[in-house]
DNA sequence: ACTATCCCCTGACGGC
DNA sequence: TGCCGTCAGGGGATAG
């Protein structure tokens, strides 16, 4: 699951291996994958060079200048690769970009088909499809962070994950920063304290850059773009590990829906909303 | 403005 | 060994 880390890794590989390439065109093998109609992507990519490789929430951002840029979210199972243009193509590859005068290949893969493509033309005030989402969870300060999340009236958890709320956060990171803020994921976001909601903005960021600092997190299929596994699952506290202990205080982690998501916390370390559910 | 539910799709997994 | 049913999961759509 591609989240704010596995993002950002992927787009610091690109950054070093396409950037300043151009375009000579796209192969479509899955038109579904794509958010427009195929023809007016390749006759657009034609020829526009790259020059810029960024992330917004969990999208990757190739900046076509002038023109505009390609938007890529990975969805659960997404990949972007770059590999030597004669390589025997993977299962799922969906999408195969080509550059001029250059040996490698950019390949989209997405086994799950979650993930989509889409562009769009440079316009004065931001990119139209990008608008709703939510501030950057490590541009944003912890007064706003805090003010924000109390003038909702939602479960913590489910909040955190919304992406009009805040951009990036996934399951994994939502789950960690709860435990290391000591949050129950059910817990009303306009119940919570100033102290305890700064303390959750820490624990979010610390645990997001120390994520991308291993490369990000690489349960399921995640590898970024140059194929290589994340570190960060070897530094997860909750998150996978229904049944083990806490390495907090010993007790049981245990695992619930929450929002409809797997939710894995510490019924210790997290004390719930009440002390019940039904 | 928010909640619940469905849908998309495939790999993994349990049961037999 | 293999077939089959079940289910997770990001996010958009839709109904309430």
């Amino acid at each position: 699951m591609p989240e704010l880390p596995e993002v950002e890794t992927i787009v610091r590989g690109l950054r070093d291996r396409i950037l300043h390439l151009e375009f000579s065109g796209v192969e479509v093998c899955l038109d579904k994958c794509l958010r427009g109609p195929r023809r007016t992507l390749s006759e657009w990519i034609q020829g526009k060079r790259i020059c810029g490789v960024e992330r917004r929430g969990k999208h990757i951002i190739l900046s076509l200048g002038a023109e505009g840029a390609l938007f890529v979210h990975l969805g659960m199972t997404g990949r972007l690769r770059v590999v030597p243009s004669g390589s025997p193509r993977e299962k799922h590859t969906h999408l195969v970009f080509s550059f001029r005068n250059h040996p490698h290949q950019l390949r989209y893969v997405d086994s799950r088909r979650f993930g989509r493509v889409f562009w769009e033309k440079q316009k004065k005030g931001g990119w139209t499809s990008l608008s709703r989402l939510g501030p950057e969870p490590l541009e944003i300060s912890p007064s706003e962070f805090v003010s924000r999340v109390r003038s909702r009236r939602r479960e913590i958890k489910p909040l955190l994950l919304d992406q009009h709320f805040l951009a990036g956060v996934g399951n994994i990171y939502a789950d960690e920063s709860l435990h290391r803020a000591g949050i129950h994921p059910r817990r009303k976001s306009d119940s919570l304290g100033a102290r305890t909601l700064s303390r959750l903005h820490q624990a979010l960021q610390e645990i997001l850059k120390e994520s991308i600092r291993a490369g990000g997190t690489s349960v399921r299929s995640y590898v970024d773009s140059a194929g290589a596994l994340g570190a960060f699952q070897h530094g997860l506290r909750v998150y996978g590990r229904e049944g083990e202990s806490c390495q907090t205080c010993g007790r049981t982690i245990v695992r619930e829906m929450v929002g409809g998501r797997s939710s894995f916390y510490c019924r210790r370390c997290q004390r719930g909303p009440s002390p019940k559910r039904s």
